[in-house]
DNA sequence: AGCACGCCGACT
DNA sequence: GTCGGCGTGCTC
């Protein structure tokens, strides 16, 4: 019989409800932290000794834990980040704990092994060798054992000469060396010029860092005044503390400007992380973050959980992207999480914004965070003028989309050799396709969404040559996919389907029939596969071998343009639609930030707004050029009604591939929902999107009070009812989406 | 999440 | 008579 007394509880990589128990065989020392190896049914899994008491009845046996991992134990502070998390958003922690294994093959590792030399045989070639097998063995030559990829690659053979060599005792394995670290920033090389104001808030984020304790700090400042560099003087500060520095971006399509920045400043290229890093790429990076060997980590979201060794300073720039909110598994918002993470670890935060979240500013209102404001632009430029166009008054030619205001002034532009940019915040050609004929609108089979028309795609294995002609219809929801019809499929008509309103490929061919001197360069998710091509882009730009930009709101945030002098807005409209709670908000700051890109050098700059509704208060905060005053009136909107930020919103999204499974178990949650003083349930109601990935969808919304623990709450409700297999219910604290 | 166990249709 | 569909239930 095990001693009871020797247990350990044990967090696996799995949605469970909790840790599970495993004996420690005599001997065997395994403290909170430890990464081991145990049996769960008829596998070893990698788990972490876990700080919560064992739960087994003592009657049954736990089964013993099989190999303590020499692996840095994982921090107690991610430890309780990865508890408070799970907690805070009802997600198992196991399934958090996944976010930090990031599934890394953590001790085996095929690649870390490779050839060298069998001792004593060193002399052993000759002219009973292959050619192949000569080449491996002076290949091999130096002491240094190389990767067998690698390896073969080099000298031109294939994997099979190697096996056979081994086989022959020819070559061993080897272990190889450990990869390079990243490289040290150069924190010797002088920091750019800074102003009064970007001095001061630079040597108060230094204090913070030199602190070493938690403080949230939103630095906000206008388009171009420099946020980057002064933050980058806290990095640096921090660097030389010799402590890990972590920078969170809302999507890593953003990482390029970043990392020009970057090496620009400090001459070597941060660690970068996000969740399609390939395979070894990612393993190399987590074990250099957990053995400190990786400086600074620049990444998506999912980089917030990294296990690093020892964690000096957070920033999150660009804090008011909804981008950093995670829709799918756990839900979490790595802005606020990142906070979280800050205070566990007693370090230092850094929100930087020109167009900071309510959120945001109403901490600084309350004193939980701090402020610092950068109100002018760097070097002397000056804020773009914004205009609003009346589409009512100016309206754009038959059949196209750009105002003569707006065509007049892209031509100046040109012919002053300066760059123009038309920004429209849709992908593909045509939202909607229609059939002139009856009226029929082509829909997503499996989503309530009308199908995008695309039609510069490059996968044109989609299309035969009969549709080759027209376009591939898209849904932007499940990624379904359909060329486009020759018929009607509801009538049968002919030749009936007309495009429906613009996307930028459609802006794209207007303004290519407009000016067809101009070098566009069309800037979306489907022209920018990754990085590397952002980068490209953003290259050709600042050399002036473009002349027009087109593009989604990829070109909002981080690049700077220098010589882009007009900013176009094709439908300053566009998202105000729908009873999203922060429409308004999320409008004024994309088009702020849009706008923010014209003007950034000498050269002034100008926005333009088509609108059809000048008088809107978005357009009138956008021409005044005051965020402030307009977010102030959103809080002043908000506070009554104990909306966020003043109150807290949970939404419950309950779906089911049959509609009446949905619609029985929303009523069924309704009917039990949690009731009291500052407790407001609305709904249930069918939800925007009612169908997504053929799975029907309803609603439930809890809105509480602010101080009050929303999660008991939630948890009771959820006890209360039954929910069957085929029906899911999704828990989305703080939700950014409503649809 | 996996993965096995379990109860009902078309095949060697 | 089996092989196998994926519904449901558990993992220390």
């Amino acid at each position: 019989m095990e001693d009871l007394k020797s247990r350990v509880a044990v967090l696996l990589p799995h949605p469970f409800a909790g840790p599970l128990d495993y004996a420690l065989p005599a001997g065997m020392v395994a403290r909170p932290g430890a990464w081991v190896l145990v049996p769960l049914r008829r596998k070893l899994e990698i788990g972490v000794v876990w700080d919560a008491p064992t739960t087994l009845a003592p009657g049954r046996a736990a089964r013993p834990v099989q190999e303590v991992l020499e692996a840095p134990p994982l921090a107690a502070t991610l430890r309780q980040f990865v508890d408070w998390v799970a907690n805070y958003t009802l997600s198992p922690p196991g399934e958090v704990l996944a976010m930090v294994l990031h599934r890394p093959a953590l001790l085996h590792d095929p690649a870390q092994r490779g050839w060298m030399r069998a001792p004593g045989r060193v002399g052993a070639h000759g002219a009973n060798l292959t050619q192949p097998r000569q080449r491996v063995l002076r290949a091999l030559a130096e002491s240094e054992p190389r990767a067998a990829t690698e390896l073969a690659r080099a000298v031109d053979v294939s994997a099979g000469v190697l096996r056979g060599m081994a086989r022959a005792g020819l070559i061993v394995p080897a272990p190889l060396q450990p990869p390079a670290p990243f490289a040290r920033p150069d924190t010797t090389r002088p920091g750019p010029q800074l102003s009064p104001e970007q001095a001061e808030a630079a040597g108060w984020l230094r204090a913070q860092v030199a602190a070493r304790v938690f403080s949230v700090t939103l630095l906000e400042g206008v388009t171009g005044s420099g946020k980057t560099e002064v933050y980058m003087e806290a990095i640096a500060a921090c660097l030389i503390a010799r402590r890990q520095v972590l920078v969170l971006l809302p999507e890593i399509a953003l990482a390029a400007p970043w990392l020009a920045r970057f090496a620009a400043r400090f001459g070597a290229a941060p660690a970068v992380w996000h969740s399609d890093l390939a395979a070894r790429g990612r393993r190399l990076t987590w074990q250099a973050v957990a053995a400190g060997g990786a400086p600074v980590v620049v990444g998506a979201r999912s980089a917030l959980f990294l296990p690093f060794a020892d964690l000096g300073l957070i920033v999150v720039d660009e804090e008011h992207e909804a981008a950093f909110k995670q829709e799918e598994g756990v839900i979490y918002h790595a802005r606020d999480m990142a906070v979280v993470r800050a205070r566990l670890q007693a370090i230092p935060i850094v929100l930087a914004s020109a167009t900071p979240s309510l959120e945001s500013i109403v901490n600084v209102e309350t004193g939980r965070y701090a402020h610092r404001r950068l109100l002018a632009r760097h070097g002397g430029a000056r804020l773009p003028t914004v205009t609003a166009i009346d589409l009512r008054a100016q309206p754009p030619a038959r059949g196209c989309f750009l105002s003569p205001v707006l065509r007049a002034a892209m031509a100046e532009t040109l012919a002053r050799g300066e760059q123009a940019m038309l920004f429209l915040n849709r992908r593909g050609y045509a939202p909607l396709t229609l059939c002139r004929a009856c009226g029929h609108r082509l829909e997503c089979p499996h989503c309530t969404a009308w199908l995008v028309e695309h039609r510069d795609r490059e996968d044109i294995e989609h299309r035969d040559r009969e549709t080759m002609e027209r376009g591939l219809l898209q849904c932007h929801h499940c990624g379904h996919r359909v060329p486009q019809p020759p018929a009607c499929p509801a009538c049968g008509a002919q030749g009936s389907l007309i495009a429906v309103g613009p996307g930028v490929e459609r802006i794209t061919e207007e303004a290519a029939a407009a000016f067809p001197a101009a070098r566009r360069l069309v800037m979306t998710s489907d022209t920018l596969g990754g990085a590397q091509d952002a980068a490209a882009a953003g290259r050709s730009i600042g050399a002036r071998e473009v002349d027009l930009i087109i593009g989604t709101q990829i070109v909002a945030k981080g690049w700077h343009f220098p010589y882009l002098t007009l900013v176009g807005v094709v439908d300053a409209d566009l998202g105000l639609g729908g009873a999203d709670l922060r429409a308004g908000e999320r409008s004024v700051q994309l088009l702020h930030q849009v706008g923010g890109r014209a003007g950034r050098a000498a050269a002034p700059g100008r926005v333009m707004l088509q609108t059809y509704n000048p008088e809107h208060p978005v357009m009138q905060a956008l021409i005044a050029g005051d965020l402030t005053q307009f977010l102030a009136r959103e809080a002043a909107g908000r506070r009554p009604g104990n909306w966020p930020p003043f109150g807290r919103l949970t939404a419950l999204i309950v779906s089911a591939e049959r509609a009446a499974d949905a619609e029985h178990t929303a009523r069924a949650l309704a009917r039990v929902a949690p009731h009291g003083s500052g407790v407001v349930m609305l709904g249930p109601a069918p939800a925007p999107l009612a169908r997504l990935r053929g799975r029907h969808r309803w609603r439930l919304l809890l809105k509480t009070r602010r101080e009050l623990a929303v999660q008991p709450l939630l948890r009771a409700w959820l006890a209360r009812v039954s929910v069957p297999r085929a029906v899911r219910v999704l828990v989305d604290v703080d939700p950014v989406s409503f649809v």
